[in-house]
DNA sequence: TGCAACATTAACCAATTGGTTAAATTTTTA
DNA sequence: TAAAAATTTAACCAATTGGTTAATGTTGCA
């Protein structure tokens, strides 16, 4: 009467996530994480020696996709303004996905800055954002756009992706949202999103 | 040989207040908290009758910050742009003095989102916040800014405001900042911040 | 001055929790 | 199929930590 055959790892690993990302590395009990994953205790240090080892490969886990894939975008044929439509819209989607990542990154590399350098060196995305800051001030030398400096557009931009998602629980709770509308709110801000910063650069 | 006397429970708060931030309720130590105020570990207990008590002393001495005051900005005689502005100013410039409250805030409200109806009821700044809207929301009609729905508006500007903060740690890393550069750039963002929006919400 | 209320401390306690161990069970393999 | 290897479990352990207590020191006031 087994379930389908999901191996112990990776149930415990998912347990751990799920754990991890609400209730952060002190917050999360061990024993949590083993019933969550209906498992006995000892298991999780047979697996992984210890608490802050499972969590590094959860965290290790979602690295990769703090900072989005823009190796399409930045090579593709499009205006800068469909680049930042594309941006946003990847960004977003992403997010959708993992709504929790977020507060858990924030958190996390609040208390450990210095784990951001790992995840930049074990990564080649980042070097895409540096490609697309340098096409969005060429565009800003053709007159093609407003000029603004690129570290500002860029925070704003990953600002209005992100911060609904760390905002989230106080928003629903302030707009009576149920996830659905929720969900349905964000799907709007990919539009809304990129209009606005689509007018506020346009010449 | 004492220092300028200052009372044990205000030196016992304040040290929580430090703890607390940047270590949350879970991660803060009671034992920490009382060798930075210099004092014994029972004294809290005496003071505070619990963590959880002496937490909360701290969290609703920042609730009352968290929404801007922007009474005199709602009744005064200005522009919507020049409102706006207003807005983002005080919010930025808020934060400036209280660099950490984005991130306790964030945290905690996620772990226990209900909070944020006592913080609604312990103050009457919301009501601004929704007579600021239902103004932006006249001048839509009026002609006067481009529509979009003032939820998004309001979202946009307090994600461009509060991110940063948020995302301070990875930015000083990332950038190599100094504490200084970042603060000149949070000063750098009131006016590009505020550029950014009458750009996208002139017609 | 002396006493009562308040403030402070060192030592201690009980509960929680990450981690260990040795035995039992299942799976692999020779 | 039987031994070996891998997996799983219950019971246990040591350290940490929030909280208590009883004794000591200090302050205000009658």
């Amino acid at each position: 009467m087994k379930e389908l055959d999901i191996p112990t790892e990776e149930k415990i690993i998912e347990a751990a996530r799920q754990i991890f990302v609400k209730q952060g590395l002190e917050g999360a009990r061990m024993q949590d994480i083993a019933d969550l994953a209906g498992v006995n205790k000892a298991l999780l240090h047979y697996y992984f020696r210890s608490k802050e080892i499972l969590f590094g490969k959860v965290f290790d886990h979602y690295t990769k996709f703090l900072f989005p894939d823009l190796q399409s975008v930045v090579n593709a044929d499009l205006t800068v303004f469909e680049k930042i439509d594309s941006f946003i819209d990847k960004y977003i989607s992403f997010f959708q996905k993992n709504p929790d990542l977020p507060i858990f990154f924030i958190g996390e590399l609040n208390k450990n800055p210095q784990k951001i350098i790992n995840i930049l060196a074990s990564t080649d995305r980042f070097q895409y954002i540096q490609q697309f800051i340098f096409q969005m001030m060429l565009a800003m030398q053709e007159g093609k756009i407003k000029q603004i400096h690129p570290r500002h557009l860029i925070m704003n931009v990953v600002s209005m992706c992100i911060f609904p998602f760390l905002a989230r629980p106080m928003m629903q709770v302030v707009m009576q949202l149920d996830d659905a509308s929720f969900n349905e709110i964000i799907e709007e801000r990919k539009k809304v999103v990129s209009r606005f910063v689509r007018d506020a650069l346009s010449i």
